[in-house]
DNA sequence: AGTTGGAGATGACAGATGTCATCGGTCGGT
DNA sequence: ACCGACCGATGACATCTGTCATCTCCAACT
């Protein structure tokens, strides 16, 4: 009987994955969660052989939870969901410890099926993502770029984002100017648009 | 029996939705689709006495197909499933006879229960979503203005929003500031992710 | 010890963006 | 016949953005 932990804001979709794993023979859901903070110290309680986590939780996001759990239950492997297809967020899921990468446009069937595998060791990453992320590369931001950006994504204006972060609203400018160029836009809102379609924020 | 058509994009998604519903015994789930475009075709097929719909499908959306699907096939009740509780959206629904509206952020209950109700002639309707309907209102934008707004949205800067819409450039720098004034955003930016949270766009 | 690269800043400049007043045309309502 | 609302356009103006050159400071390598 495999020991399932499984983490998903939505609560019908968790719901229906629950429901989806409860219909093979050899899983078992062990626990349900629906933020990112409550992940660890339900694992420790459960002891789940194999935790499936959504991306964006509330709390913490699903791969910093992957990080942390990596460190205080290593017997319990992560197997990752998620919506959109972001290669920069491969990367990061895997330098967390993550065994497995599945995103939810796959059939339903690959989700038993991916426990089991990461249960039994191996990796589970789908080919085109793995394909995508190669092309992607890493990001070409540097933590400030990718701070500003994210800073202006809400719309702000060049000088309250600079008061936001304390910084001189020429230099919010200078890094918003370099990201641009780095990422191959043409302003901000479109450098915005590439670097999360990327997953670079 | 409660025959039920379902149509929801992300593979994984929908076949845990499907194993939800079929665990109902008074439901029966008689077509799945992953696109909009094939949802009148199928459920002329399939006669299904509910139709679950996802408001973002690949073809043509869920509400202008339940708006094709109430004409063609009247006696089919439609329920629409949501993942952003974007107010602006429950306006249109509405308008597109859809008797039922539910956001996957709800517990699983609550869609078997809405299959029932539906079914039953009731409507079903979030209070919660209700509420933010009527606060946010009707869209204060014109049909230009939302268009001028769509296209900015890819990060184009103006004068190439204004040969893809055929427009001067300066008509579109008008539209824009209309946007921007009437959704009180301070910028095309701030604007857009205003119009998209409403659900106007 | 020297080099490189990021963080942070300044000043100058061109071009993009947002605002406003104003115009003409069309269409639906009263 | 008239009014109001939307569509489309122009010109002028102020401000915001994006680019570039240049500077300091600091940490990490070699």
């Amino acid at each position: 009987m495999i020991r399932v932990l499984i983490a998903e804001d939505m609560h019908m979709i968790r719901g229906a994955l629950v429901a989806l794993l409860s219909l093979e023979e050899d899983m078992e859901v062990v626990a349900e969660l629906d933020r990112g903070d409550e992940i660890v110290a339900a694992a420790l309680r459960t002891r789940p052989d194999v935790a499936v986590l959504d991306i964006d939780l509330p709390g913490v996001d699903g791969l910093t939870a992957a990080g942390e759990l990596h460190e205080k239950l290593p017997s319990a492997r992560i197997l990752v969901l998620t919506g959109l297809s972001q290669p920069g967020v491969l990367l990061r899921a895997l330098q967390a410890h993550v065994r497995g990468f599945i995103v939810k446009d796959a059939p339903a069937e690959t989700l038993a099926d991916g426990v089991r595998r990461v249960h039994a060791g191996e990796r589970v990453i789908d080919p085109d993502l793995i394909a995508a992320a190669l092309e992607t590369g890493t990001s070409p931001l540097t933590a400030r770029e990718a701070d500003v950006l994210r800073a202006a994504e809400s719309g702000l204006p060049t000088d309250q984002i600079a008061s936001r972060l304390s910084l001189s609203s020429a230099t919010v400018r200078n890094y918003l100017s370099n990201a641009i160029t780095k990422v191959g836009a043409h302003n901000r809102l479109d450098a915005i648009r590439i670097a999360r379609n990327a997953g670079w924020l």
